[in-house]
DNA sequence: GCGACAG
DNA sequence: ATCTTGTCGC
């Protein structure tokens, strides 16, 4: 076992969060129709990351599904997850990029925006290296919350760091244990929580990221799936 | 000091 | 994230 020093990850991460940029509600990013959105998803199988990357439009429509093998070179180290899958990502977004032509307009990612310790959570770093305006939506949280959430789709808490809302502990159904979603990079808390609520149509998990985490299965285990192309 | 800790 | 059985429900 490798013992790794996080005080200079730590310090790294000061410094990276600098660069981000997150707007009041009301203000930044705010999706329209045509708009084209990536949300993506990773299956590790050892230090092999299975990456898919859905695409579709703000108005619903599925343009396509795309995944890449790449190989982790960061361990998993809670708090400083972005540094194990944040390049990884990166490299997906931009080889869809360049081999389709679609340009996003919004990136959602599987983990917390400034929902975080140092307010640097995976969804910022893929935010300010990509320059795209990014939301995380995490399945756990990271920071800790009290107060009761509501039974009913649509009821949220906020998260707290420094007594400032970073975050949003999110219903997105039903008596359904809820989501973590914040705003990774130029954008809104507030269009954070409307965009991952609104694609939630059925499920816990937005209808965008399940096909990624959908995709990123099959692909790890050589099984085909319509409307899925390797980059 | 001890426990908790995205994927 | 992954390792794992049966089971409930659409």
């Amino acid at each position: 076992m490798e013992t790794i020093d996080t005080s200079q990850l730590e310090i790294i991460q000061k410094e990276l969060a600098q660069k981000v940029v997150i707007f009041e509600n009301g203000q930044g990013y705010i999706p329209e129709n045509e708009d084209i959105i990536f949300s993506l998803d990773v299956q590790y199988v050892g230090e092999q990351a299975y990456v898919a990357l859905d695409v579709m439009r703000w108005s619903g429509e599925l343009l396509g599904i795309f995944g890449s093998l790449q190989v982790a070179t960061f361990s998993y180290i809670p708090q400083f997850f972005s540094f194990r899958e944040a390049p990884i990502l990166i490299n997906l977004i931009k080889a869809v990029q360049q081999k389709t032509g679609f340009k996003p307009a919004l990136l959602i990612i599987d983990g917390h925006g400034i929902a975080h310790p140092r307010r640097f959570g995976v969804a910022c770093y893929v935010g300010i290296e990509t320059q795209i305006p990014t939301i995380g939506c995490a399945k756990e949280p990271l920071l800790r919350y009290e107060g009761n959430l509501g039974n009913e789709r649509g009821s949220y808490i906020p998260l707290f760091l420094e007594n400032e809302e970073v975050g949003s502990v999110l219903r997105t159904q039903n008596g359904i244990k809820p989501v973590f979603v914040s705003a990774g990079h130029l954008t809104s808390l507030e269009v954070a929580n409307q965009v991952i609520l609104t694609l939630s149509t059925t499920y816990r998990i937005s209808e965008p990221l399940r096909r990624a985490d959908h995709a990123a299965r099959c692909y790890a285990k050589g099984e085909s799936l319509p409307n899925f192309s390797i980059v």
